[in-house]
DNA sequence: TGTATTCGTTATGTATACAATAGCGGGGAG
DNA sequence: CTCCCCGCTATTGTATACATAACGAATACA
């Protein structure tokens, strides 16, 4: 009992999913490459099992794909993966904004809601933006999103929301991550932050399309500010996650 | 070596995923049940680790729940999670129509759409419409929405609409059986099938707002008859599937 | 010298053994 | 008679052993 020591409060399937999908996002492993099980028991310390269900886990998530012959490789994507996959999930938001806009949502539920709005304000106040404040913003933004998806009712569409958001920069922080380089980069803060706050008040004021239609352009500023963000990949070499991209245009 | 009969054309974590999201959608496993590891090693025949892995995948599949304590249960379903799931592909399909339109479909690509078309009008002649000739449609009908599926050429959508169609009823085929029983049936199949001749001929004049929506009016009218139809479930109590709907009203 | 075939090694798929926990039943006490 | 506690059993989580298939290297033959 004193040589092994093991973590009984977290399964070691969850351990092994937890450090293999910080090594993809991290770019240890490279796309295309072939994940070596046995390389994987080695760095995350669970046996072969585990991290075999987590290797599943991961493949089902859209981080890895399995090789017919045997086994899983890293999976590479595309610019256009990543743009589809934040207008996807754009749309999905939409829904999910008209869901709650139209089933109708107290007072007390968009409490949560505003007080993120209330307090990116705050952030945003400062010019030019501190680098604590930035993230702080994305933690804020991200909750945002969060409480908006859970705001729909619907378990169906928030597990779908989930899964779309799994793919490198389609989740709330992945893009406005690499956006941050970007000079303008305070400008679209505030524009983001505009939106919020009209989707806010089409919910209040049950207006399902109007909820809709904004959460989808936002989609739309993200994509439009990520191909820009990507057009100078100087300036945010440090993003791990960037290795994931192809970088050969289709 | 004679002893041991191993089909090797297919993995057994594939079989067993096989034979146990057949029991589910059949009905053998009641939602809710916690299903025991040993009866679905005897079942499927395939031993321990494969049947996890199956049972991993169909977790994220979106068939079963983990259990906190361990194992996993058949999931249950309400009325309105069907319905968002429809709502939910359909919103899906839409974007696919609209990536087709916007992104451009060559004639030679939309071929076989309109080889389904005319094959299902072919069907929709005879009135009233035979057994066989709605299994059929059935069979076109699926066909038809994997094909536009496909003509958005975004893997990462692709990826999320088939997962979507995984639930019970919100696949193209799922729905459509569950409305066979209906008496205004024929007349639905009819109208759905102007909407596939509407979003052929949206994609084809690049009109990606009017493909988008055209397929969200088709999932919307999926809806409303799938409602319709388990209002009277007398009529369809053949289809298993539909074990897996909690009947108590939310 | 190039190609093909064979052998060996390695890694994956599968099966099973072991360990620990959770649920359940029985027994005892209040 | 009821409630609580203890122990047992059954099932899951984990580890490892075994078999098989694929990949690579080396050698032999053309």
């Amino acid at each position: 009992m004193a040589e092994r020591e093991v973590d009984r409060s977290i399964s070691q399937t969850v351990k092994a999913q937890l450090a293999l999908r910080d090594q993809i996002l991290s770019g240890s492993l490279r796309p295309g490459e072939r994940i070596s099980e046995l390389q994987a028991v080695e760095t995350t310390g669970a046996s072969r099992t585990p991290v075999r269900m987590a290797l599943v886990r991961l493949e089902e998530e859209g981080l890895l794909e399995g090789i017919p012959s045997g086994g899983f490789m890293v999976k590479a994507f595309s610019e256009r993966d990543i743009s589809d996959s934040i207008e996807l999930r754009g749309t999905l938001e939409g829904l999910a904004a008209r869901f709650a806009a139209e089933r109708g949502v107290s007072a007390r539920e968009l409490e949560p809601l505003k007080e993120c709005l209330g307090a990116i304000d705050e952030l945003l106040r400062q010019v030019p933006i501190s680098v604590d404040a930035f993230s702080s913003y994305v933690t804020l933004n991200a909750r945002f999103h969060a409480v908006l998806t859970e705001l729909s009712r619907s378990p169906p569409l928030i597990r779908q929301i989930d899964r779309a958001s799994a793919l490198p920069f389609a989740s709330p922080s992945g893009f406005v991550m690499a956006q941050s380089a970007l000079p303008e980069a305070q400008q679209i803060l505030i524009i983001g932050q505009e939106h919020h706050r009209v989707v806010i008040d089409a919910i209040e004021n049950r207006e399902g399309a109007r909820a809709e239609a904004i959460m989808r352009e936002h989609a739309r500023l993200a994509v439009r500010n990520l191909r820009l963000a990507l057009r100078n990949r100087t300036h945010l070499d440090l993003l791990p996650a960037l290795a994931l991209i192809k970088t050969a245009t289709d």
